[in-house]
DNA sequence: TTCATATGCAACCTCCTGGTTGCACAATAG
DNA sequence: CTATTGTGCAACCAGGAGGTTGCATATGAA
């Protein structure tokens, strides 16, 4: 067994708090989706239909970048950002890791009850 | 159809913000991982073996509970906590919508590739 | 070159969050 | 009854998050 799931099954679920984090922003989901498309998408255009103003957005990027959740290139004078798939995928792999203690239990419980 | 999964799909991804801002601390996910093994835990009990001071660890479970992701249920003069299985469930079905879509884009980009 | 566009940086503001302390109160234990 | 245990409530505090404005700067277009 490896050494983080040895460990009481809680420190490696805990490193994905930054992530979740991240994503604990109705803003940034937002953002997410929009990205989820695919193209990579300039600041300005990602402010485009929001009423927020283009620093907040900057920022809120700013904090998806530094979740890992998302990468910014440069080219020419605007910055395109497009999503970066592996933490995700590791985010829900850490909620697979409760959930499935969660059912084990609903399992024992409902062995128990009947 | 539903309407929430036809609306650009990223309102009902929107709808989950507050239980991502409520597994990203730290501290929550421990008591999380903590109350994950099953039986229903006190706060006392939940506050033994944390630095933090029993408010604190009350004031976390106050989160959870908004979050609807945790319950408290009253026995004598004791406030016992257990896990709420749904919401998690959603939040993962949540991930799962935007990372399948981020594999499709990966996928497309392959092919393109290649 | 000159103008417009896309961004970055920094200062500033307000409000929420995470934490503490002190006190009051209900429920058990002796 | 009295002492102890488990909570709840309120006030308070420091720091961070989310947001704005103003200005500087690089790139692209004409």
């Amino acid at each position: 067994m490896s050494p983080a799931s040895r460990e009481s099954g809680g420190r490696d679920l805990r490193r994905n708090a930054p992530i979740f984090a991240a994503l604990g922003d109705a803003t940034r989901l937002k953002l997410l989706t929009k990205l989820s498309r695919g193209s990579r998408v300039s600041i300005a255009r990602l402010t485009e239909g929001s009423t927020l103003t283009r620093q907040a957005i900057t920022k809120h990027l700013r904090v998806l970048q530094d979740a890992g959740l998302v990468r910014g290139v440069r080219r020419g004078r605007e910055n395109l950002f497009e999503l970066e798939p592996e933490p995700l995928d590791e985010a829900r792999r850490a909620l697979d890791v409760i959930s499935r203690q969660w059912d084990q239990v609903l399992a024992r419980l409902k062995s128990f009850v009947e």
